[in-house]
DNA sequence: TTTAATGTATTACGTAACGTCAATGTCAAT
DNA sequence: ATTGACATTGACGTTACGTAATACATTAAA
């Protein structure tokens, strides 16, 4: 049996160009040309399509699937094992951007993740509008008459601890600043700790972590002056210069 | 606070390469050009680049972006909505993906699929060798033996519930076969439901399915006399033919 | 101050796997 | 002979840059 190349590539379901492709490549050549140029396909190219179109199937790479079907089992064997664990890693980082994703959405409804002020703000005024809260039963009451859905529950359960943990770190990290702004010692211990401090607090709005976003923002809080008025005011003077200086010193 | 491009591009990570690149699509314009030619950035554009590779590290494309950086808030939150649920679609077509392959994997170990040939030896070797087995208790300590780990258990489990229904609905097909060997009659409901048993046997060890591919296996029952063999031996004279017949009528 | 090293600019090819024209040739049917 | 369906070979477009190559500018060392 003998296919032209429109014929094979609807019962395989691909495109003419896909086997000219192929052919261009030498992942799957024609049995012959006939005397007009044409590409003629035998029952050998057929099943050998039907492997080459199961392996793209599962995402592989066209080079990986040439280096298959022109070797041994075992090496087969290798390449989907290779190729499994290549996917449970891609499925790993997916879920680390979703989970960014999702705390982006919440934190700042829709702010931009830069425009960290408005966190500040909604954090200040969550505090004083909740007043001596402890992050208990109450506030997770509060929540739930929001959301009923199971979903959504857990997620702000998630970002409660979260705003819980990122306050606790803050305000060390001040206590730590504040020392360090009397010592003017950078190299000291309380310098690093400083910017570890300030590093997990970070991480806990951006969830992705680079240090040069880090010295970005440190920059951010000397030349804005609400960054600025808000650590001079927590730690004293000069505290955000000192803190721009403490990350930059450490982060790069 | 100006920046040349490889200042900039320290601070933020990145290479010029692609900053002259965000220049070029209108990403991300430098504040001015100094009188040599050379781009200067200003404080806004890295809070602005800042932003733009926070959504660069999600995996938003770029024209995306642009879009975002250049809309309103409300925008921002469809389009992070929007990407999660891409996001989510997408970790779940790799899950399929690598369920895809651990079968593959598991069925013949390191035999190429479309070798059907091989698969059905194997059954017909598994078959005998355990003479009547009713896939119990037995069987899983059999399997229990070679494999202590956990995953490794339930992965073979489940190959094991799969050789089970595989052959009932292989039995079963098998059984409709052969009426409509006796009737000739392809528009018949037994001949449709033999279409669709071959096709849910097939999923079992596809785990994919196109129909193009399943017309293209019914090709190859007629092709391959060894698939003919098994077919004629199993529901009488023409039956490998006749099964071809069924596919191709229903599958396309 | 000359030289050398470094920085910057533009232009342009390469990448993966085809989709989509465009120009042209072949085959079967009317 | 003409038409329509199918075949061929280019060749550009896609994404987000990496990587030269070449030329001019600025800074540092000699």
């Amino acid at each position: 049996m003998e296919y032209t190349i429109n014929k094979l590539a609807k019962i395989a379901g691909v495109s003419t160009r896909t086997l000219r492709y192929y052919d261009e490549i030498d992942l799957l050549k024609p049995s012959r040309i006939n005397s007009s140029g044409y590409r003629i396909y035998g029952s050998k190219e057929v099943d050998l399509l039907q492997q080459i179109l199961f392996y793209r199937s599962i995402d592989m790479k066209l080079d990986e699937i040439y280096r298959i079907i022109t070797s041994k089992d075992f090496d087969i064997m290798d390449s989907l094992i290779q190729h499994r664990n290549n996917l449970l890693d891609k499925r790993d980082q997916i879920d680390v951007l979703i989970d960014t994703i999702e705390k982006t959405i919440a934190n700042n409804k829709g702010e931009i993740i830069m425009k960290d002020i408005e966190k500040f703000e909604g954090l200040k005024k969550q505090k004083l509008d909740e007043n001596e809260n402890k992050y208990g039963k109450e506030i997770r009451q509060k929540y739930g008459e929001k959301t009923i859905e199971e979903s959504n529950k857990k997620f702000m359960k998630l970002t409660e601890e979260d705003f819980s943990n990122m306050g606790k770190i803050e305000k060390e990290m001040i206590e730590l600043l504040s020392q360090v702004l009397i010592s003017e010692d950078l190299d000291s211990d309380e310098a690093k700790k400083v910017y570890e401090k300030h590093k997990a607090w970070l991480m806990f709005s951006w969830g992705t972590y680079t240090p040069q976003a880090h010295a970005g923002l440190a920059e951010m809080y000397v030349f804005d002056e609400r960054f600025a008025k808000y650590y001079n005011d927590k730690a004293g003077d000069k505290a955000a210069g000192t803190l721009r200086d403490i990350i930059i010193k450490y982060a790069i």
